[in-house]
DNA sequence: ATTATTTTCAAACAACTGTTTAAAACATAC
DNA sequence: GTATGTTTTAAACAGTTGTTTGAAAATAAT
């Protein structure tokens, strides 16, 4: 019964940081069970399949990040009135740092896992976590429009989608992007002042953006 | 001499089409000769290997792409003083229009082509790219920081790659958000018009946005 | 101590991958 | 028409993949 859990615990340690590092298709599993000292059959004896273990390791994750995020968001909505855009997005920078828990490095293990899956394998993984975790996304998105009740719910999806797509960009590559900033501006950056970056460039595409179609609506930001 | 051109085409424009759909990684050699109707060895002998095949079907899209694009950029830099951001990310619609004359959908093909190249098998192709186009990108970027010439180099480096991920990461998806804009409202949209919608978000991003050390300089923005 | 249950293990399975080979078919030139 | 070079073809190669099997070992329950 303690031994179930060590291989189990074993396998899944060993790989998140393989599947993050090189992602799934291209991560064996006879890669996984030789660096973690277990057998080959194990994967198959306690995950049942290939597919139901990368969504194991990504549950254990997701897990940890939505309970975060629904805290922040509830500590949020205490004063409905007078949401700012910045504020929601930031609601996402504690959660992100939370998965440290998990593992030391968690949140940068917990980011390439995000990129992997929203690129690869045609999207199962993506569908997987959008279905499961839907009611996270959709309070997220009500307090986005809460903070922009001006914009139509048309304007709100494709920007919501630009978003996504910088934020799990720039969260996937973030190691490649941090030894560039290294190397060429001296300066060390933490994920946390990545993130501080992004989102105040996504806050300002979000609210400031003019498109034909509402221009006027924004043209009064001061 | 004509035979060796028409099975080279063949296998080209059934490997793009399958590339954009499944990915790299995802189509074998086999799935696309079967379909050309050409033999199996054929990859190997004109092309030499899946590799090379992968690089010449971007090659083709970005040939006409990057030439599109140097022009468009040629043109804006007639009149130096007083480039707009909008501007000069407005140079990329044609170019990645242009790529229609390659075959008639040939803008879905490419952009899903791209976001592949971004996310697969760990980027030896967005190397390739990146060191063979390497010129077309800087001259982009110039015009960028001509455009916000009180930004710093590494806020330009920033906003460059949040840029990048939003771009990359809508274009790729582009066939699955129009479906979801059909449906959700009704609304058929083009290419064009998510290009012009994501462009608007873009710019307001780059120039907008307001990080802790530089929020001074945008005080002044109109 | 003896069942019963769970977990590990080595081996084999079946399917798939990109690539190479050597002969056949085809085209071109003299 | 023979010779030369090019392209196509079927077959085999060598390697990898996830999964299954049935016996062995370890653990738990009686």
């Amino acid at each position: 019964m303690n031994k179930q859990i060590i291989t189990k615990n074993k396998i899944l340690n060993i790989a998140e940081a393989l599947f993050a590092e090189h992602g799934f298709n291209e991560t064996s599993l006879r890669e996984i069970t030789a660096e973690a000292k277990v057998n080959l059959a194990s994967v198959n004896y306690h995950f049942g399949s290939k597919k139901s273990l990368i969504e194991a390791v990504f549950e254990r994750y997701m897990e940890v990040f939505t309970n975060s995020l629904m805290n922040e968001m509830a500590m949020l909505e205490k004063d409905v009135q007078n949401i700012k855009t910045l504020e929601v997005l930031q609601t996402l920078i504690h959660p992100l740092m939370a998965v440290n828990h998990i593992r030391p490095d968690g949140s940068s293990v917990f980011m390439k896992l995000l990129g992997r899956a929203y690129s690869e394998t045609q999207g199962h993984l993506r569908r997987f976590v959008m279905q499961k975790y839907s009611h996270v996304f959709l309070r997220f998105t009500r307090l986005l429009h809460k903070a922009n009740p001006e914009l139509s719910s048309e304007s709100m999806f494709w920007r919501l989608h630009f978003m996504m797509g910088s934020f799990i960009f720039t969260l996937a590559g973030h190691e490649a992007l941090q030894e560039i900033s290294q190397s060429d501006f001296d300066r060390k950056v933490d994920i946390e002042t990545i993130l501080t970056r992004l989102i105040a460039f996504l806050a300002a595409g979000f609210e400031y953006s003019r498109e034909q179609s509402d221009t006027l609506k924004h043209s009064t930001h001061q």
